[in-house]
DNA sequence: GCCTCTGGATTTTTT
DNA sequence: ATCCAGAGGC
C-alpha cells in the first residue's frame, strides 16, 4: 500500500509530517479527510506506528464510521485497532473505565438536554427562585458556557460579576448537586470531568497518553476550550499532535466553540509546522469565486482564497420566489428538469436551509410531487415521547439512582401515582434519608406495611414490584428482551397503541426495538452499556446516507463536511439568513457569512440561491427584503430569475401590512428610541412588530398603534 | 387522580 | 402553529 500516492505536495507534506505539532488549515472540497485517512495509513503502514497509538477525534460519529471504513480498505484487520470517534463517545469510554477516580459510579447515566432543562427548573424550585423570572434555557446555557471553558461551579461563584451571575453561579452548584445525586453527566461534563480526571489523576492520564503516541483532531475550529484542553493533555507525551482546520467554516461559536483555539495552537505549540491545503477538488471556479465574495467581507479573517483547476461552469441561480410554498415548487420542479435531463439523480442534489422550520414547505412541495427526499433533523427520533419513556425505563434499571428516569415513569403509564402521592414519597424517603429507588425496595420488602395510604401504597406497591421484576431480568436478556419485557409487564404496549396516533408511535417503538436488536451479540450488562451510550451520543448527522436515492433537506450545520453536485440553499433573506438574532452582534454576524459560505461550497456543479418575498411564521406573514449576502456576489457571477405562484399577489393587502415594516428596519419610538425590527408578522390588516431596542430589550408592538418612524441606521 | 381548557411563551443552529 | 404549565371540574 502507497500511502502518499494521489496527493498533491501539500497534501503529501501534511500526510509526511508525523513528528510534532501540525496545523493543517484546510478550505471546503481541498481532500482533508483524504489527508487524515493517509495519514494513519502513512503512520502505521509506512512508519510501523502500533494503531493502538492513535486516537483521531472526529465531529460527528459518521465521520469517524466513515474514516474507519476508509482505513479498513487501506489497513485491513488493523484499523479496528485505532481509536476513533468524537471527543463525547471517548471521553465516554475514558469516564465508564476510570470515572470511579472522579466519583462517578460505572453505570452512570447520560443526561441530553431535555433531562438538562428538567434539572435546572428543579434546581430552581430547591433554591426558591420563580423559573418564570429566570429563563432555565438562558441558565442552561450559562452553565453550558462555563463548563466548555473548564470553569467549575465553585469558581463560577469566586468569579460572578452580575447579579444574573450570581444567580448562575446558585444554579449551576445545585445543578451539580443534582447530577451528582442522579450518577449523571450532562455532555459538557463528559469533556470536563474527563479532563478533571487527567489533571487530578497524573498515573491515569499517564496510561492514556503512553497508549497515545499520536493525536489527530479533525474539524478543529468548531472545538471549545475544553476540548481543545484535552486534546493537549492526551498529546502531552508525545506532542505529536495534529489539528485540521479552516477558521472560515466555524460555525459553531454558539456551542461555545472558540476560533481562538487556532491562534492558540500556535502559540502553545511555537513549533508547529502550518501546512495549507488551498487547492478544491469539488466546486466550479463561478461557485468558488460567489462563495468566496461572500466569507471575504468579513473583517475577522485571515485573507485566503481557493484556487480551483475545475471548470468555470455555470453561473449561480439567483432566484425570487413570491412565497415559500413557491419556492418549495420550484425546488421541486428543478430537480425534476435535471433528473430528465439524465445526467443527475435525486441524491445528487440537496436543499439547505437555516431553521428547521423551513423544512415543512419543502417537505410539502416533495410530497406533493411524489419525489423522493429525506429529512435530516427536524423532529428527532429520540425525542418523540414514547421513545423518551421507554429510554427513561431503560436507563433507571440501568442506573437505579436515576431519579430523573424514575419521575418520568412513575406514572407512565398511569397507574394511580398523582403529584400528591408522589410527593408523601419524596418526603419520606427523605425523611427516611434513602434514595428513591431504596424507597421502593423498602416497600417491597415491608409489603402493605407502610406509611401511605390504602390508595397509595397499592399503588406505590405495584410500581415497586414492577421495578423489582424487570431489574431481575434486566441482569439476564439482552436489550431488546428487555425492552419487550417492558413494553408487556407496564403495560405500555396497550398504553401507546390505544393513545391518539398509537399506529405511528408503534412503529416508532418497533423502530427502537429494532436498534435495541442490533446490540444482542453482547452480554446483558455490555448490551444496555453500549445501548444506553450509543442513544444518547447519537446525532441527526449519523443516519444521513447518501446512497438512497432521495433528496436531501437538511439545515446548513448539519450539511458541514458534505457536498453534493446540485445545492438550493433556500431563504436568503434577512431575518433568516443572517438570521435576525445575529443582527446587533459583528463576531455573530461573521458567523452568519460563514454559514451561507459552508453552504455555497457544499455545491459542486450547480448552486441555487432562493428567497421568499413573503412567508409565514408562527402563524403571520412577514416578509423579508433580500439576504445582505446576495448583494455580496458580483452579478457576472449570477444568473436572475422570479417564480410566481398562483395563489398570492404582490400587491394584496397581507403582504402590504407586512412589508411596511421589515425585519432590519432600524424605528424610533417616541418613549423607546431606537430600535431594530427584527420581526414582523402580519395579521389580517395589523402587523404585529418585534423590535429591538438599544438597552431595553425585545419589546413586542402593534404597528397600528406604536408610533414608529423608521429612522436610518446611525 | 385525571382530564380538559386556557394563556403564555416560543424557534437558530446540536455533540 | 405548537408545546407547556397551571387552574378547575369530574
Amino acid at each position: 500500500m502507497d500511502a502518499l500516492a494521489g496527493l498533491n505536495p501539500a497534501q503529501r507534506k501534511a500526510v509526511e509530517a508525523v513528528r510534532g505539532p501540525v496545523l493543517v488549515h484546510a478550505g471546503p472540497g481541498s481532500g482533508k479527510t483524504r489527508v487524515i485517512v493517509h495519514r494513519i495509513a502513512h503512520l502505521v503502514a509506512s512508519c510501523g506506528i502500533s494503531p493502538h497509538s492513535i486516537v483521531a477525534v472526529t465531529f460527528t460519529n459518521k465521520a469517524a464510521r466513515e474514516m474507519a471504513e476508509r482505513l479498513g480498505h487501506l489497513l485491513g484487520r488493523q484499523a479496528g485497532e485505532l481509536s476513533l470517534g468524537t471527543f463525547h463517545a471517548l471521553c465516554a469510554g475514558i469516564l465508564r473505565r476510570d470515572g470511579a477516580a472522579v466519583g462517578l459510579h460505572r453505570r452512570y447515566s447520560i443526561y441530553d438536554d431535555g433531562d438538562q432543562i428538567g434539572l435546572v427548573k428543579r434546581g430552581l424550585q430547591d433554591l426558591g427562585l420563580d423559573p418564570r423570572a429566570y429563563n432555565p434555557r438562558a441558565l442552561l446555557t450559562a452553565i453550558g458556557a462555563a463548563k466548555s471553558r473548564l470553569l467549575t461551579a465553585d469558581e463560577y461563584v469566586q468569579s460572578s460579576q452580575s447579579y444574573f451571575e450570581e444567580v448562575v453561579g446558585r444554579v449551576y452548584l445545585r445543578y451539580e448537586m443534582l447530577l451528582a445525586q442522579n450518577q449523571a453527566v450532562d455532555f459538557d461534563d463528559l469533556l470536563m470531568k474527563t479532563h478533571h480526571l487527567f489533571q487530578s489523576q497524573p498515573q491515569i492520564l499517564a496510561r492514556y497518553q503512553a497508549g497515545y503516541d499520536h493525536v489527530l483532531v479533525d474539524e478543529f475550529q468548531d472545538t471549545n476550550p475544553t476540548q481543545y484542553a484535552l486534546a493537549r493533555q492526551l498529546a502531552a507525551g508525545q506532542s505529536n499532535i495534529c489539528v485540521v482546520g479552516d477558521p472560515d467554516q466555524s460555525i459553531y461559536s454558539w456551542r461555545q466553540a472558540d476560533l481562538r483555539n487556532i491562534l492558540d495552537f500556535e502559540r502553545d505549540y511555537p513549533e508547529a509546522q502550518v501546512i495549507c491545503l488551498d487547492q478544491n477538488y469539488r466546486s466550479t471556479q463561478t461557485i468558488l469565486e460567489a462563495a468566496h465574495s461572500v466569507v471575504s467581507v468579513n473583517e475577522d479573517r485571515k485573507e485566503t482564497e481557493l484556487w480551483t483547476e475545475n471548470e468555470r461552469g455555470l453561473p449561480v441561480v439567483v432566484l425570487e420566489a413570491e412565497s415559500e410554498s413557491d419556492e418549495a415548487r420550484f425546488v421541486v420542479r428543478e430537480v425534476a428538469r435535471l433528473l430528465a435531463g439524465g445526467d443527475v439523480s435525486p441524491e445528487d442534489c440537496a436543499v439547505m436551509y437555516r431553521t428547521n422550520a423551513q423544512s415543512r414547505a419543502l417537505e410539502e412541495a416533495f410530497i406533493r410531487r411524489g419525489m423522493p427526499y429525506q429529512v435530516i433533523g427536524g423532529v428527532r427520533f429520540y425525542e418523540r415521547r414514547e421513545i423518551r419513556d421507554l429510554i427513561a425505563y431503560l436507563r433507571f434499571l440501568y442506573n437505579p439512582y436515576d431519579d430523573v428516569s424514575l419521575l418520568r415513569i412513575v406514572n407512565t403509564p398511569l397507574r394511580g401515582i398523582g403529584q400528591r402521592t408522589l410527593d408523601e414519597f419524596r418526603s419520606w424517603t427523605g425523611q427516611v434519608g434513602i434514595p428513591l429507588y431504596a424507597g421502593l425496595q423498602r416497600l417491597c420488602e415491608d409489603g402493605p406495611a407502610n406509611p401511605f395510604g390504602t390508595h397509595a401504597a397499592a399503588a406505590l406497591g405495584r410500581l415497586a414490584s414492577l421495578v423489582r421484576d424487570l431489574s431481575a431480568r434486566s441482569a439476564e436478556v439482552d436489550v431488546a428482551r428487555l425492552l419487550d419485557s417492558v413494553l408487556e409487564m407496564t403495560g405500555y404496549q396497550a398504553y401507546i397503541i390505544e393513545s391518539a396516533d398509537g399506529e405511528e408511535r408503534w412503529q416508532n417503538v418497533l423502530e427502537l426495538r429494532g436498534i435495541a436488536a442490533s446490540y444482542q451479540h453482547l452480554d446483558p450488562q455490555q448490551g444496555l452499556t453500549a445501548f444506553l451510550e450509543g442513544v444518547s451520543l447519537f446525532s441527526d448527522t449519523d443516519e444521513l446516507d447518501e446512497k438512497t436515492g432521495r433528496t436531501t433537506l437538511i439545515t446548513l450545520h448539519q450539511a458541514k463536511g458534505l457536498e453534493f453536485p446540485v445545492v438550493f440553499i433556500a431563504g436568503m433573506e434577512e431575518g433568516l439568513l443572517p438570521h435576525f438574532r445575529c443582527f446587533e452582534d459583528r463576531e455573530q454576524m461573521e458567523e452568519e457569512r460563514r454559514l451561507c459560505y459552508v453552504g455555497m461550497t457544499r455545491a459542486k456543479k450547480r448552486l441555487y440561491l432562493l428567497r421568499a418575498v413573503r412567508r409565514t411564521f408562527m402563524g403571520g406573514v412577514t416578509a423579508n427584503p433580500p439576504s445582505r449576502f446576495l448583494g455580496d456576489i458580483p452579478r457576472k457571477l449570477t444568473r436572475s430569475a422570479t417564480v410566481y405562484g398562483e395563489e398570492a399577489e404582490p400587491g394584496s393587502p397581507v403582504v402590504a401590512a407586512a412589508v411596511e415594516f421589515q425585519a432590519g428596519d432600524h424605528v424610533e419610538h417616541p418613549k423607546f428610541g431606537q430600535g431594530v425590527v427584527v420581526a414582523s408578522r402580519s395579521t389580517g390588516d395589523d402587523s404585529e412588530l418585534e423590535v429591538m431596542f438599544a438597552g431595553l430589550g425585545r419589546k413586542k408592538l402593534l404597528a397600528s398603534l406604536a408610533r414608529l418612524s423608521k429612522s436610518s441606521p446611525e
